[in-house]
DNA sequence: GTAATATATGAGCAATTGCTCATATATTAG
DNA sequence: CTAATATATGAGCAATTGCTCATATATTAC
């Protein structure tokens, strides 16, 4: 047996394929790794905030908050939307809501 | 309205479980997080395989594949079994399988 | 017994990451 | 206009990470 065959793979299409999710799939994951992510997913999850709400919920500063932010949005977990002087965040969709709330039952339910 | 409140959190023991929870979440999303460590994941969503397998099948050295079974193992999101010279894992559970199905969902549907 | 095979693990190193600090831009208040 | 407020972002730094290499342990083959 081959090292193709051992991963449930055939054709090479399809390991190609799915190499390419794997990478994306990591890449979700990796925005959802660290603890000031989750939380500011978790927030999210329940309020659409501005950035220093954010950082007062967080207790972080509105620098570190920031950054943090700009790599949600560049995985696109949360959309930003330009109010005055303000900049509301929300989830960008309910699949990142679903993958947070069965990741939290998992935790939930150990 | 406070930071608590921003939050959507009034109860202080809410908010310390949610905290404890945040962090145990990260964790398996950083588990998660590495590209290796989802081929691993996929690998074994599909077939019960021991180290060499794996190694041969991601393409990795040994000793790399080992280490990331430890910090799988570690997780709990892989399961050990030992046969002979041959050390066989699998997913810890269906919780896991869900997970990485749900991820790759929201991967194919982008 | 020795040799070969399968796995685990510590040390070390380059790359990445999550923050701080300083600073830039944009909007509103006076 | 100037001052205050809200946000974004580049530089830099300490901590973490994912690998390699060497080596230890365990099992099987002879």
């Amino acid at each position: 047996m081959n090292a193709e065959e051992l991963c449930g793979q055939d054709n090479t299409d399809e390991v190609r394929l799915r190499g390419v999710q794997e990478r994306l799939l990591a890449q979700i994951f990796k925005a959802l790794s660290d603890p000031t992510r989750v939380r500011i997913i978790s927030a999210l999850s329940q309020n659409e905030l501005c950035v220093h709400e954010l950082a007062a919920c967080l207790g972080m500063s509105q620098s570190a908050t920031s950054h943090q932010l700009h790599t949600l949005r560049e995985m696109r977990l949360v959309r930003s939307r330009k109010e005055g002087r303000h900049v509301y965040y929300t989830l960008d969709d309910e699949h990142i809501h679903d993958l947070f709330r069965q990741g939290l039952e998992h935790v939930e339910h150990d």
